[in-house]
DNA sequence: CAGATAGTTAGCCATGCAGCTAACTATTCG
DNA sequence: CGAATAGTTAGCTGCATGGCTAACTATCTG
């Protein structure tokens, strides 16, 4: 089950590459503007980029000397939406519990089925 | 800048992880249970299952000798929030963009001003 | 053209993580 | 009590990842 949200959600395990994908949300930048605030070397923080971009998190061309980077909305919004599906299923059970909790609240003498419908 | 959010990610950044979220979100589940899918070996996936509750993501307790393992809302939600707030901050860009592509169709004879308000 | 600037490539090291087997502890059940 | 069940711990391997320096290419700019 080796899917395209490994590479998202691992890239963004990382706290420099997420400050870069941070950064990038409010526009476009060249390498050494997104490397300027990090305290590595250049050729790691390079690394760094090459991980997001190969997770298709980022995308990025050569203008000139520049490398300019940009973020890609797909992705970011692929591995929102999967947080999203969970927290909705997790939440969906909650409210069923709750709605048992306010049954049984009204009526404490009829015992929940627990069936699985 | 080494927060929660490491955790969060990067455990979510492994298949066998994000299936066992995707099992927990629809109710708690023992060891074995979430084991049983998997096609590796008990003790790697439990230390899976340690990842997962050393990032907060899960907590889980012994009934027996039967560990019951849960999801834990706060985290998902948190890792959620993050990305949401950034896609926000790139649609606004976007809409930004999208005004400005607006504004010169209508009229292409007044260039837009590149102060940042 | 020469020097400065912006990335890039290569190569080394240390640590971490996923996988395994073997052997052990703790509970439950007949 | 003794066997079965459910985790747990220990210890090993191999590969990926993050960090570095040194040396290189490609593109401006004076």
């Amino acid at each position: 089950m080796a899917n395209y949200l490994d590479s998202f959600f691992s890239a963004l395990g990382d706290p420099t590459r997420r400050a870069v994908i941070a950064r990038l949300a409010s526009g476009p930048a060249p390498v050494g503007e997104l490397h300027a605030p990090h305290d590595i070397a250049l050729p790691t923080f390079l690394r760094h980029l090459k991980v997001l971009e190969a997770s298709g998190l980022v995308r990025s061309e050569k203008v000139g000397r520049v490398r300019i980077v940009h973020i890609e909305a797909g992705p970011l919004a692929a591995a929102e939406d999967w947080l999203t599906r969970q927290r909705r299923i997790w939440e969906g059970r909650l409210d069923r519990l709750d709605a048992l909790a306010e049954r049984l609240e009204r009526d404490e003498t009829s015992p929940p089925d627990d069936k699985d419908p």
